[in-house]
DNA sequence: TATGAATGAGGTTTCATTCAT
DNA sequence: GATGAATGAAACCTCATTCAT
């Protein structure tokens, strides 16, 4: 049985109230009031407000870079196994927690400067495994691309999109949803064959 | 010889402060020094400043729904000439008053009810424009598509995303931007032919 | 006839505050009330606290700082007129405004670095004109004294004390004053023998 | 072996902060910082916080008191030996420990009524002492006084001030420093020519 | 048009203190 | 002894807005 952490209970009602009403528009009273805290006491928790925000932020592109990485780590795949497997990751990831992609696309222009760098050096490595795979993926001849890097945003922004509809209430579950923007991905790199196997 | 109304500088810095920190991160004495102002003078130009923030948005949202509108209604277009122009459209606007998309995309949240209604309408019938160019691609068998909402959805996403990176200092002009997405987006509904041709 | 700004005011009741409580013991919903403001409006006419804490300093130890600096440049003035002058300007001014004299006395540590550096800068001005004047006193064989430095600081923190406990209301009245410190002052500096006709 | 107890370097700790920083610019979070407790630990070794400012006041008046009343109950001091060592005593205790003198003069005002009846009749005390001091000089011819209080009010600033400034890293060691300020206080009360010996 | 003056409400954060463990 | 958790009150300051001039 898993119980939860008053901090972690802190960390989970931020991560809603941001994503609902974005950083500035948060007050900590709200955040008191959704976490059944005293503004006082959340100061237990938390450091200042920013400090909350950089932990959501760290701990959401951290889990997400480790596991990029894993998968550009493989030995095994092919280009196209590696390219699906990147946009398996991010959809899912994107749809069941459409508020942490909110949070952390949306505010980083929040940030201090010294906080930026961290949160924007975590971002530029997972783009950077992207960017990674596409070029191999451009050099083994299975993809058809003419600018890497504008593809790359073009891919991402794309997925990343599923933050903003999805719900597991609608017509697609997950793995649907998944293998069709793994469809879409492969039409975009120009190797767009095989797609449904893929999927 | 343009010149500019007190009105219309209030407006512009309004866009780029809420474009850099968002509406709730904007405080009106910032929005005063900007313009020159005091921020008692600022109250002539504007209502509120929710009224200034629904202004911006509806100006925005206005000119892209008519020119989408205009598209839709061109009879002598094929539905890929269709999809190539809307595209157009999308990407030049968005890459080229990148403000004005952050603000619309972001804010729409900030807006009382009533504003959020009046805005979500225009920003349904755009997006109403081009799911009717993609079924109407689908229906006449140019288009591959399965899921129409979800390529909408992809296409939008994908072609909004300008807005964060791209820069008339980079190596890609506007029209060869434009040109690129164009191919993508064709490629994204199965249609990549002759892409070289559309773009 | 002289009326007084709401921005004197503010100083003035800020001064009184300061002097009483401590600076750090005088919260500015004191300072509203002392002012017949509410705290927003209080910040129309003072920066933060510590800028209107920095400005009464300022003022305050300017006027000191020029007043010596004219005694000091009197050419006709012998040592002994010139220490008694200064002793005068000292005790009548740390007499009659004893709340400024706290403040700049014991307030110096609230200030932050930049600050601190500017107030202590005016203060060492000061002291400079007082040890020139010791020293040209024993140069010319008027002034008997050892440490030059030790006695100016016993000078001074001697007359500064007048401060804490002369009032209008007493027996002596600010001439009078200013006469019997003069005298200690020479015997102080080993003068003493022709005190009264300087005081 | 002096061991310190918790307690005493709370005390300690709790000195040197409001020595620095003052009463009330000094939070208890630091206090706990600066001796290694929790801020909840810290409760069981001091009462609130104004207890332990009382308690630092009693202890350093006390001493003070004590030691002055038994300078003064010597029935074979002169009246110049009796001025003498109450200046060593006083220049001493405070140039060896200018926080307590710095907290003792600075932080009454942050005291309650009661407490600081108490501490004020502490001070007052001893300044009978002095008060008694020069009376019995002027009285018996050695000291050439017009204003008893307000020489002792000189005096008592004027020896003071050594906390201000004097450190054992200077020039002038505790000894030589008392006895400059015995000669100077000779000269203030007009005794002043068989100063040498007396320091 | 333009702005100084003004404010109630609220911003984030810290305060000194208590108490169950 | 010692401390994590907790808090009501208050800290300084900024918010969007109004209004008389």
């Amino acid at each position: 049985m898993v119980s939860t952490s008053t901090g972690e209970r802190v960390q989970a009602a931020a991560l809603a109230l941001f994503a609902e009403r974005g950083y500035h528009g948060t007050g900590i009273r709200q955040l008191a009031d959704a976490t059944g805290l005293s503004s006082a006491s959340l100061y237990h928790y938390m450091g200042t407000k920013e400090d909350l925000l950089v932990g959501l932020m760290r701990s959401s592109l951290t889990r997400l870079v480790d596991a990029a990485a894993a998968i550009a780590q493989d030995p095994r795949a092919t280009s196209r196994e590696r390219l699906v497997a990147l946009v398996h990751l991010h959809v899912r990831t994107h749809a069941s927690a459409p508020d942490e992609t909110r949070v952390v696309d949306d505010e980083v222009r929040a940030l201090s400067e010294s906080a930026r760098r961290e949160v924007v050096g975590l971002r530029d490595r997972y783009e950077q495994v992207w960017q990674d795979a596409i070029e191999s993926g451009i050099a083994d001849g299975t993809f058809q691309v003419g600018d890497a890097a504008l593809v790359r945003r073009a891919l991402l922004e794309m997925c990343s999109g599923v933050a903003r509809w999805w719900t597991p209430a609608g017509a697609l579950d997950l793995d649907a949803l998944a293998g069709e923007y793994a469809v879409l991905a492969l039409r975009l790199v120009g190797a767009p064959r095989s797609a449904a196997r893929d999927a």
